[in-house]
DNA sequence: ATGCCGGGTCCTACCCGA
């Protein structure tokens, strides 16, 4: 089984790329974020004749999450359990396929809105925790993929390429992503390449990508069983060097 | 420490991303 995640940076802008990517990739299922569409806006058609179905959580202009499966699968909620009511942000799906678990999310940047911004992303991370917490309670396999916005260690990134003041390394930020560790999940893509370095997002700017100076903040985390089928987690680093790339690649995830 | 790039939108200057 091939599970995979990608931030689109606008599925309307990347259309085209998704469905070359499907073609060659052939995922299972494939966790898109940054749609930066409203969920009626999301082009699932363009992905029916390739055999996947789509659904989406979307807003204008802004993050929007989806999922795209060739697998039956059930959608099980479309907002992270334990945050306000007045919530509206698309940052979280949840599916269900083959008995797995699948939680597809974007993580707050946590760099605008100043401490009130931060605040959102340790309040949206503590959110996760304590769902997975109780996700994995119920002893069902589960991975979480996505955006995490969150480089774990220093080992994470190119060096000089972010302050130690920035929210994507700063140590609370870490502390949380830690804490899903804890719980008993593995960061599939750390298992597998635990010397690093590994990249999974290059700026636009400054010839980062030329220059391969990236970081590794797109991450697949797999409950013990799917831990113990795991047989390959990579970036598809392929996906950045083409015309008009999304600023992160594919992270691709297959279970025995 | 940043917004040079690249997306978005009350269409055009400004917000947001990492």
């Amino acid at each position: 089984m091939r599970i995979a995640t990608w931030n689109v940076n606008s599925i309307r802008q990347r259309e085209q790329h998704v469905a070359r990517w499907l073609d060659r990739a052939e995922p299972d299922v494939l966790l898109l974020q940054e749609i930066k569409c409203e969920s009626h806006a999301f082009p699932a058609l363009a992905y029916h004749g390739l055999g996947y179905q789509a659904e989406a959580v979307g807003q204008k202009a802004y993050n929007g999450v989806a999922v795209l499966s060739r697998r039956p699968f059930v959608c099980r909620g479309r907002s992270l359990p334990g945050l306000p009511e007045s919530d509206a942000q698309a940052r979280y799906i949840e599916i269900e396929t083959e008995g797995i678990i699948l939680l597809g999310i974007y993580l707050p940047n946590g760099n605008s809105g100043g401490a009130e911004g931060y605040a959102y992303k340790l309040a949206w991370m503590d959110a996760l925790a304590s769902h997975a917490e109780a996700l994995m309670a119920e002893d069902k396999p589960l991975a979480i993929l996505g955006d995490f916005n969150v480089c774990p260690t220093d080992e994470d990134l190119a060096p000089g390429t972010l302050p130690k003041t920035d929210a994507l390394v700063r140590p609370e930020s870490r502390a949380r992503f830690r804490r899903l560790i804890w719980a008993g999940l593995t960061d599939a893509v750390h298992a597998m390449h635990p010397h690093g370095p590994v990249w999974t997002f290059w700026d636009y700017q400054g010839g980062a990508w030329q220059r391969d100076l990236g970081l590794r903040i797109d991450h697949a985390l797999l409950s013990p069983e799917l831990a113990e089928r795991l047989v390959a987690a990579d970036p598809d680093r392929d996906a950045r060097g083409e015309p008009q790339p999304s600023d992160h690649v594919p992270v691709v995830v297959d279970l025995a």
